[in-house]
DNA sequence: CTCGTCATGGTACTCAAGTCCCATGACGCA
DNA sequence: TGCGTCATGGGACTTGAGTACCATGACGAG
């Protein structure tokens, strides 16, 4: 538990020498580089070994660097009531935060992947934002939804739309950022209508009530079973 | 238009050094590892130079490396006719192959955001397997779905459910594996159900049609007008 | 103003990726 | 069996990440 380097002795220089790291690797990033440490350190006026002494390592420095959002709300200033637009409000605002600073976000999301153990617990890297801003654009269907199947319906909808959707709908896909953007809509507001769905039927259905929630594991099992032999051959995906 | 390195001269040696190179990476690889170029070449008894004479990078030989999977389909022996049955069974074989080849899922994931130019070329690298898959899965729906809506449709399905989602599920909103699987699994088929719906439902509706296919844009953009501003100061995750 | 603390700079080192060049030795054709 | 081709090995070099050590010079408390 020992304090950070800035925060003992001579404070304010620290303060103002880490800034204009900080600053220097900032602008490089936004312009969608990767800069070096040395590279940074050059352009903030430091020396390399500084900048060592404030950042453990390249990755700490780009994460301290990246920009960040620092919205409380996606949600127009008159958000509608209904949560379907809501929903869609928000989600389309995220998606467009994502695609203008996409360069960042896969930056972000290639150093999240990275295997090296010492780097890894360097954190707030990715903190799960839209989490709360998908969560506020649903408010309207706490009484409606259990909280367990909104959660649910959270995760799903911030897994179906963000950065990772994105990078594998462009890239393997060969969609449009447009495109990527429409489908990533689509998936969200179907999610949704899904979950109310489901919801606006429960009780009534007696058998066949989710097909998917845990009934068919022994089905979906017996499938793989005859492919474990080939699993070291080819890629999934 | 060379040809490569291998297809030229004493083909057979060639053939026998290069698999031993690709069989030691596979090895580690399996295990986990991310394995050096010259770890590789040692473990298979090669110079670390002729190693580079094989694959112009670490990434090449990772790639090659790579365990493929050569499954035609992911559908078990009497496959159901009901296409949400057919889809979960799918969807299920499909997930446990990707969360048992976890930590290769991620090194590809990784690899493919490699911002390095020189190496995008570099190839087959993910190569979108799940689409033929899950195509299968939904093709009872071929005369119910327009072929632009089934598209849609298997796109949305494998980009909620697939290593990219599992990674965020899992790092970011701090699920285990076994909730992740069962949430991909519902984001799945509530996508099918919602699509389902549309379609039965279509050409009757007049307004309301589709509230997020492009209508709401104005809207949504103002939404994150007001944000335009803060764009450089926190991240959107 | 002085002196000791302390942030900084510089040099040198390790390690892995990647490139280049040249020697060597095995393969296979004549 | 001999010889030239060619795959291989080894060494040297560059660059970036990261670490360690020591000198220096500025700040600030007395």
């Amino acid at each position: 538990m020992s304090i950070p380097y800035e925060l003992s002795g001579r404070t304010r220089q620290k303060q103002r020498t880490r800034g204009a790291l900080v600053e220097a690797a900032r602008e490089m990033v936004t312009q969608g580089q990767t800069p070096t440490v040395d590279e940074a350190a050059t352009k903030a006026s430091i020396s390399r070994t500084t900048a060592y002494r404030y950042f453990p390592n390249q990755r700490a420095l780009l994460v301290a660097a990246h920009p960040e959002i620092g919205a409380l709300s996606l949600l127009p200033e008159k958000p509608p009531i209904d949560a379907s637009a809501r929903l869609d409000a928000v989600i389309t605002a995220f998606l467009h935060l994502i695609v203008d600073t996409e360069p960042q976000q896969r930056t972000m999301l290639r150093l999240s992947l990275d295997p090296d153990p010492s780097h890894r617990g360097d954190l707030p890297l990715r903190k799960g934002r839209a989490i709360g801003w998908i969560g506020e654009a649903l408010s309207p269907l706490r009484g409606q939804l259990t909280e367990r199947d909104l959660r649910r319906l959270i995760l799903a909808i911030r897994s179906a739309a963000g950065i990772e959707a994105l990078v594998w709908l462009t890239d393997i896909a060969g969609l449009s950022r447009k495109e990527a953007v429409q489908l990533m809509r689509w998936s969200a507001s179907a999610l949704l209508r899904s979950a109310l769905a489901e919801s606006s039927t429960a009780g009534r259905q007696i058998k066949r009530r989710r097909p998917v929630e845990g009934s068919t594991r022994r089905r979906g099992s017996s499938g793989t079973a005859k492919l474990a032999l080939n699993l070291r051959r080819r890629a999934p995906d």
